[in-house]
DNA sequence: ATTTTTTGTTGCTGTTAAAGCAACGCTATA
DNA sequence: TATAGCGTTGCTTTAACAGCAACAAAAAAT
């Protein structure tokens, strides 16, 4: 739509923080910009941009303009995805910010059984912790987040949450294997791999080392749980998981998972949320409610893919 | 805002349901207007319109189309009047539709005290009953409506309301001026001015009439609440009215108002209300909260005119 | 049945808005 | 002090767009 290139314009402008970066990614002369703005701040009869030696920084009423700006361009998506959803085919582009929980199983496999219903839908998935996730919703950045989230966060509104378990996970041969369910204080004992303080699973672990006084032997520490992961089979460490984002229970891996007792780590939501008020584009409701029934389903223990292991 | 030419166009040609009919009303060629319809449509990949012998009517993209200019413009509006807010300089157009109740006594007082504290502020204010109203607020007509309603109404977010009891108007020498307040079947005998169907009060009195079978003397019938009480003066009839509307009780009023017995007439309500989930403009939010204080004083007996009367 | 009116549309022309190029003044950094 | 990066401006070119007159088709009026 071109009556919205302006829009843009300002959008990318505030996102740069330069003219001339902005105008290269926009395909655009720095002097064309310079006047598109000019314009529309004498339209306006406001100025939009402070301007620095370093570049624009956007002011009180830029900002004002800027959330204008963004929740007009994705009305315009919306009705893009509807006149399209009209037309039956159902395309667009999907995007969604997610936890780290989740995206080495659960929105790979969602989004390719998507993608076979919908062949024409793109998509664009981040890895975000909590804060970022809200920030991304709010400046449009997303359309959709999946965090994994013990309490409702402000800037969040939520489509549907999946209750989750805390799991252990260790190596094959590791003496802990030997219950069926283990609770925290087993672990203590034992050197740990875990995830850093702004995941959803440290907190959990965290909050149960102030309430309860053990202390665990921190072995390793990253923000990265696919590090983690190889490290449980590597240094033979035991390391914390979310249910939704441990190694499926196949019969040949190296990993073996255990759930830690309800007692020791109360349970958290995997929360899939939106922007509060905003309408969502056609695509996006489609599979947001495509990933509801998947949750709902894995609540009723009919996991979608924990039993097809390919 | 010089972008949004493109959506004042059709929604004009879909107001007028006329390329060249919007063309005059928008000092436009109707060549260049169709035009711009026919690259949107070329642009969009879908046609707007459909063509027919006596003008343009909007298919169902048309309409979808519709619906994202009308909320764009009005998005716009609002941007526009939190940036002349943030100046410090009030000001912008509050359109309000309200019952005819409130035309005569109640929005013109309130929107001059209004305007002694905003004099920027425009107003257009038009009479209509219910379902003009909604139909006007969810065509953006309007930005706010005030009007006499007994139960809710879909397509109407409810801001505030105030319960309104009906009451009879006659004239000073008439007999049942003795009572302070009247049952309805003390009016059964008497000849009567009604206003006609559409509206709440009357209403009030077919319900009235269905219930206890009690048949009223129906001398006049108008839709025009001035007609009826000029009336009720020079034909010496009674008519009824709602609390609100009633004129003044001054001293050298030629007409005598008396409230009618709760247990007749089940209490009734003059509500303001917006379009569902729409954000308003800054200034109507302003004067929004301003009759919502009014009508609380109201509320309280406090009623912020019935003894100033000048 | 025929004229008149009203509808949207199109070829052409002039005007206006906007993009590109090169250069300028400025500030922060090396 | 030199350099690199910033927004901005004068000038030229180009693309978008409004206006005029005329056209075809359908409805309304005669």
């Amino acid at each position: 739509m071109r009556h919205l290139r302006i829009l843009e314009l300002v959008d990318e402008v505030a996102r740069t923080g330069s003219i001339r970066r902005a105008a290269a990614r926009l395909n655009f002369t720095a002097s064309a910009l310079t006047r598109r703005i000019q314009d529309l701040e004498s339209e306006l009869g406001v100025v939009l941009f402070e301007r620095t030696s370093r570049g624009m920084r956007p002011t009180t009423a830029g900002d004002m303009f800027l959330a204008h700006t963004r929740e007009q361009l994705a009305e315009a998506e919306r009705l893009k995805s509807g006149l399209e959803d009209l037309q039956g085919l159902r395309r667009g582009k999907v995007r969604v910010a997610c936890s780290q929980a989740v995206a080495p199983e659960f929105m790979p496999r969602a989004i390719g059984v998507f993608r076979g219903l919908y062949p024409m839908v793109d998509f664009d998935v981040r890895v975000v912790d909590h804060e970022q996730a809200a920030t991304a919703l709010a400046s449009y950045d997303v359309d959709l987040a999946l965090v994994f989230s013990p309490d409702s966060l402000p800037g969040f509104e939520r489509l549907a949450l999946l209750e989750q378990r805390l799991v252990a996970l260790m190596p094959r041969e590791h003496v802990l294997c030997e219950k069926p369910e283990l609770r925290l204080r087993d672990c203590a004992g034992h050197s740990l791999a875990l995830p850093d303080r702004s995941t959803g699973g440290r907190q959990l672990l965290d909050a149960f080392s102030a309430r309860t006084g053990i202390t665990f032997e921190v072995a390793i520490e990253s923000n990265s749980f696919e590090f983690l992961r190889r490290s449980v089979v590597q240094s033979g460490l035991v390391s914390f998981q979310i249910d939704v984002g441990a190694p499926a229970a196949d019969a040949d891996s190296d990993i073996i998972v255990r759930k830690i007792d309800r007692r020791d780590a109360p349970p958290a939501n995997l929360v899939l949320g939106k922007l509060p008020g905003r309408n969502l584009p056609q695509i996006c409701l489609i599979f947001a409610e495509y990933v509801m029934d998947w949750m709902a389903l894995m609540r009723d223990g009919r996991a979608p893919f924990e039993n097809t292991a390919d």
